[in-house]
DNA sequence: GCCGTTTTCGGCCCGACTGTTTTCAGTCG
């Protein structure tokens, strides 16, 4: 794990542990904030810790934070964490990732009835002993015991491919429902996060009642855990991944769709930032509106005050002095000063990429054929297509050792000749071995047009192994892309931790693109290592690693993926001309 | 514990819903 996501952790479970003992919730809110900015931070805290004015130039990071991040450099522990882990057995902290439960509840489930474990908490319920506490009823109890099955069946976050397309016919469902009906998805879907804690859905309608009840009602629906005038939420029935998946809804009056939308879309600290900005300018904002801060003792929207803007984000946001932000970019991670200096980025859009240049044909573990693979690319309005099957070493892919390899490019050549506007490549995915040398020779690579370099095993080396072997394939010569760099899997396998800032400096001086793996299992770069990319100047590839037809239709979670990392299109070699993309191709051949 | 166009102290975003209460605490986003 890399320095920042463990200090990351750290801090996140000191505020969690000092949460439960009840401390000011103000140094809790800061040592979160704190957690969520470095989790999310492009540059390595370990390469900047001697660098106090560095540290303390991160937002949210003061004194003690830095402190902290320079005892974890130069201990690998952080001894506050320590002292409340003494104090605090460590499961208590598997208590608060029941949904429901927070820290006064844990708090006392631990002092009066010592439970500290899920399997306590678990009996506690079975025999009713949790009953003894204070404020603790029946349906109190029920709830727990079903948050808990909750978790235990599907706690973690969601992969954004699996929760997109339910939201989308939730979407569907209620827009149907009703005569003239409105629906959105919000939340860290619609900002393009990697993965969700839950689909946020927005609707507007005359007859609210009705969208509420068809919310409810849908068939996938596990169970409903709040059922309110304006509020709903569920749990559903994630297609056939056996997993469950909460959903709310919120029924918002039309005039006031823009500041429900910026609200619950998010993030949390932009949108915290953009109420400091409204009180800084007389303001208050929530989400009913941008209000005039009258200081009334009660809501504006109650007293019936008219909203400086309230019907679109655009308006509010210009209202607050700012540029349109775009979901992607509203994480607090300098997109509101960007947008005061009008600076923020030209980012790329689906329609902006022309070129898919990974894709697997049944040569080696694809099932089109490659005249299948290139007419699927016509259709979808490319000029380029590169077919790239596996090298040699994945065997289990049916990888293509070089006899074959020479064989199958012939056969590329030759449906390139019949084929009218679209462009097909002979390429190679090639195997990037632990210690970076590439799965074929160079005269072998030389045949190509273009060679994506992947690694695809020996993903649990250190992070400087992995840094030298990834850097030795973007200096390689005929290495036009390297596929996925770090090889992780979204909830199922860490992958490399290289050092990204170093690669990044590396592929710009190489002109080597990083590729954006656009599978919603792997989103690899992900959005900090793209915005390191943006900031170093190299190109950035985004790849739909076609094995199907369909596989075409994940393009936009790394278009999503590119945008969070404030990817501009003249970046990414997929928007590029024809003519640009082969001159960047021809360059070293 | 952070932060500054209200600035080095004294604030720190705001509302919906539930359950167990008779007016509100806890949780969530």
């Amino acid at each position: 794990m890399s320095a920042n996501a463990e200090i990351a952790r750290l801090l996140d479970e000191t505020a969690a542990m000092m949460e439960v003992l009840g401390e000011n919730r103000f140094r809790v809110a800061a040592l979160q904030r704190a957690s969520r900015v470095i989790s999310g931070l492009g540059v390595d805290l370990a390469q900047i810790a001697q660098d106090r004015e560095a540290l303390l130039a991160i937002d949210g990071v003061g004194d003690k934070i830095a402190d902290k991040i320079q005892e974890y450099v130069r201990t690998g522990r952080i001894a506050e964490h320590d002292e409340y882990a003494q104090r605090i057995p460590s499961g208590v902290l598997d208590l608060l990732g029941v949904p429901g439960l927070g820290p006064k509840t844990v708090g006392l489930l631990w002092r009066e009835k010592n439970i500290t474990t899920l399997a306590g908490l678990k009996r506690a319920l079975e025999d009713g002993s949790i009953l003894d506490l204070p404020r603790m009823g029946k349906r109190s109890a029920e709830r727990i015991a079903r948050a808990l099955a909750f978790t235990e069946s599907s706690g973690s976050r969601t992969p954004i491919g699996v929760a997109m397309p339910i939201a989308e016919s939730i979407v569907v469902r209620l827009e149907a429902s009703a005569r003239g009906a409105t629906a959105v998805y919000a939340g860290s879907l619609r900002r393009g996060r990697d993965t969700v804690g839950d689909v946020d859905i927005l609707a507007c309608a005359t007859d609210a009642d009705a969208v509420s009840r068809a919310f409810r009602e849908a068939p996938e629906v596990a169970e409903v855990l709040a059922a309110g005038a304006t509020k709903s939420s569920v749990r559903l029935r994630a297609g056939d991944t056996g997993r469950l998946i909460q959903a709310d809804l919120r029924v918002v009056e039309r005039r006031a769709l823009g500041a429900a939308m910026l609200y619950f879309t998010g993030s949390k600290d932009h949108n915290v930032a953009l109420r400091e900005r409204a009180r800084a300018r007389g303001l208050t904002l929530n989400e009913y509106g941008l209000f005039p801060d009258d200081g009334g003792p009660t809501p504006p929207q109650v007293r019936g005050v008219t909203p400086v803007a309230a019907k679109t984000e655009a308006a509010i946001y210009s209202k607050l002095g700012l540029a349109h932000i775009p979901p992607e970019l509203r994480e607090d991670r300098g997109e509101i000063a960007a947008a005061e200096a009008g600076a923020l980025p030209d980012l790329i859009e689906p329609d902006h990429i022309s070129a898919e240049l990974h894709a697997h044909t049944t040569a080696s573990d694809g099932s089109l054929s490659i005249e299948a693979l290139a007419r699927e690319a016509q259709r979808r309005g490319f000029h380029t297509v590169a077919v790239t099957d596996h090298s040699k070493s994945q065997t289990v892919a049916n990888g293509l050792d070089e006899a074959r390899l020479r064989e199958h490019i012939a056969s590329i050549r030759a449906v390139n000749e019949r084929m009218r506007g679209v462009t097909v490549l002979a390429g190679a995915e090639v195997d990037i071995h632990a210690d970076g040398s590439l799965d074929y020779d160079d005269d072998t690579l030389a045949l190509l047009d273009i060679v994506v370099a992947s690694p695809h095993w020996a993903l649990t080396q250190k992070p400087a192994d992995a840094t030298r072997r990834l850097l030795r394939a973007i200096e390689h010569p005929l290495v036009d892309i390297v596929g996925h760099p770090t090889g992780r899997l979204i909830g199922k396998r860490e992958g490399l931790s290289p050092d990204i800032a170093e690669l990044c400096a590396a592929a710009a001086e190489h002109g080597t693109a990083l590729e954006i793996n656009a599978h919603w299992m792997r989103l690899d770069l992900r959005d900090t290592h793209v915005r390191a990319a943006v900031e170093a100047g190299a190109p950035i590839a985004i790849n739909c690693d076609v094995h199907s037809e369909r596989d075409f239709d994940n393009l936009r979670y790394g278009v999503m993926t590119a945008r969070r990392g404030w990817l501009p299109a003249d970046r990414c070699v997929n928007a590029w001309s024809a003519r640009r993309l082969r001159a960047w191709l021809g360059r070293r051949r």
